[in-house]
DNA sequence: ATTAGCACTCGTTATAATGGAGTGCTAAAA
DNA sequence: TTTTAGCACTCCATTATAACGAGTGCTAAT
């Protein structure tokens, strides 16, 4: 790291002009630096500062005779070093509190609203990671008949969680043999892993004839499926912000970012990965791995579900976002959440 | 109506414009309508014709030496009159058929499907609403403990919908009662209408004590609320083609129309109105009453899931859209959508 | 009723001029 | 050696002006 060779001065002017273009968005010139009241120097001083801040690479300038900005360098130096780490704000603390205020709520809104919640405080996009244990223990299974074709499985785990997937029988099934596959693959399966099901051996220990074994394998069938369905999701919140806030690119440009959040792979793999990163992280620009995010800051972070189980969270900026800010909402928020979910869900 | 006015030549006239303004989004000329080969006439007829139609309100000029283009009652009188209703593409269908080819899917993913196809179809955004019936008959109730003080409470209706809600105790219960209280209410509640319960007197019939009371009570409670849970749904997709389509409006109004569709009640509220309307409905521009839509076109149907139960879609679209296909891609989503979640949801 | 011809309008593009914010550099001051 | 006042310079942004051309409305001829 270059960071050695930045003194107490230079320190206090890179600051200043980052705070200043996160809050304007204007480049800063070496005037209102000197103004500031911060530093008492002159602004040819300042000049000589930035200029060395420049050729380190810190600062630059969108043409000659403009004021400077900073660079992502700047910003990452910024997050490491200068950052006065600021706890949210009390008005953002109240308006978080709404969000554990309603008890016994749906645990999925409990995801939705977080994901709103840390959008609408940081007017950002944020996107939330609700995790899944990968082992499935089967609380019970539901066979509902529709009509003499259609039946809808449910699965259900002992952590509470609802797998469903409705089927369409190339026969007719009556209501007895339904009722008899239901009891015994609620007497078999209830309390074992639904993943290491050996279905040929289930069948054959049944005793199953005809319709009702057609129909138990059909039913097994899915349930391999409603494994699939109980897969993580991902909660998106405040998507409008961008074209709010990224104004300064190009509209192209914001309309392949939407596009990506909307498509939800890139993003499910990047906070999978933060999960098990499992620190506040921040990627600033070209740091962040998706292309579409290469113009963007991403701050995030996991939080507790269960022991070793984790979720994750996080927004999608402009790299000239308050991160300080930011980086409060986001602890905050995955702190609580953690708290609440913790062997609940 | 004053359509009487408009002779065959102006209705020529009038399409060629819409037509070609759909296409371009530039305000088409006189020269070009006269040199397509659909109309035998010199320029100048033809802008006798145009000043016509703009003194009739159907023509605009953005200014006085531009092209003429469509104003949005002529679009509303292009759908109404013009159109020369167009059946979705070869490749349209195709494209479309992926939606029906994967079968035994999880309901909840038609729907996903569905409004994912359409926006892509379309290059809109797209909004699937999908029903629920209004009386809930309780096929069974599930209580999962998941730990001393929590457990979820799981409703599962005669149509195979759940309904899930965690609650938190302030007491804490054993595996046995929440056995007992789990096998009373399915054996009361169970083939009954959920929104027509008397909490009170099934208390008293329990004749639970205690705890038992106590833990039967807090679930009842819960149960209600489920039903909120399994309210209506929407799905959207394709967000970010608003901001590709409608570059024409400011970025302040995309932001704004995003948010709108994003937060989801006038949204709702207007596809739960076209369920009621229950036929192929454009609104173009004015004509909607969503303030953030009166910039846009939008074009939707309802589609049936039961007898006497519709759910709806529709997409949000530039006035300048092409309404043909448009029109054709929705009721041919609709339509199959409904044949295939007809009497299965 | 149609159309050729023509003057006219007005947005678009190109070019030049002006102002000003901010810089880099130099030389003097501390 | 560090700081700073002074000044020339750069370059964006704004404004002014002109040339261009697509498209119109109107008139008069067909």
């Amino acid at each position: 790291m270059y960071y050695l060779e930045i003194d107490e001065r230079k320190k206090l002017i890179l600051r200043e002009v980052v705070q200043r273009f996160i809050l304007t968005g204007n480049p800063v010139g070496s005037k209102v630096i000197a103004q500031s009241g911060k530093l008492h120097v002159s602004p040819a001083t300042v000049r000589n500062e930035m200029a060395a801040l420049e050729k380190m690479g810190f600062l630059k300038q969108p043409h000659t005779s403009a004021g400077r900005e900073p660079t992502n360098i700047a910003y990452r130096y910024y997050v490491d070093i200068l950052l006065s780490q600021k706890r949210p704000s009390h008005g953002d603390v109240e308006a978080a509190e709404q969000l554990f205020a309603v008890r016994n709520k749906e645990i999925e809104g409990m995801f939705k609203e977080a994901s709103i919640l840390l959008s609408e405080l940081t007017r950002t996009a944020a996107m939330v990671f609700a995790p899944i244990e990968i082992t499935h223990i089967v609380h019970r299974i539901d066979l509902v008949p529709l009509d003499y074709t259609h039946l809808v499985v449910i699965v259900i785990t002992s952590m509470g969680q609802v797998g469903k997937r409705m089927i369409e029988l190339d026969f007719s099934a009556g209501r007895d043999s339904i009722q008899v596959v239901s009891e015994f693959l609620n007497g078999e399966i209830s309390g074992t892993d639904i993943s290491g099901l050996d279905k040929e051996k289930l069948l054959d220990q049944s005793g199953f004839e005809g319709e009702t074994k057609d129909l138990a394998a059909v039913v097994l069938e899915a349930l391999a499926s409603c494994l699939d369905v109980l897969e993580e999701r991902i909660f998106v919140g405040g998507t409008s912000n961008i074209v709010r806030e990224m104004d300064c690119e190009g509209r192209e440009w914001v309309q392949r970012l939407l596009e990506a959040i909307e498509k939800q792979d890139f993003i499910l793999a990047l906070l999978k990965d933060l999960v098990q990163i499992r620190r506040l992280t921040v990627r600033i620009g070209e740091e962040n791995e998706i292309r579409e995010l290469k113009r963007c800051a991403f701050v995030g972070t996991s939080y507790p579900v269960a022991k070793g189980i984790f979720g994750s969270l996080g927004i999608v900026g402009p790299t000239s976002m308050d991160y300080a800010r930011a980086i409060g909402i986001v602890e905050y928020i995955a702190e609580n959440l953690g708290r609440i979910l913790y062997r609940v869900m």
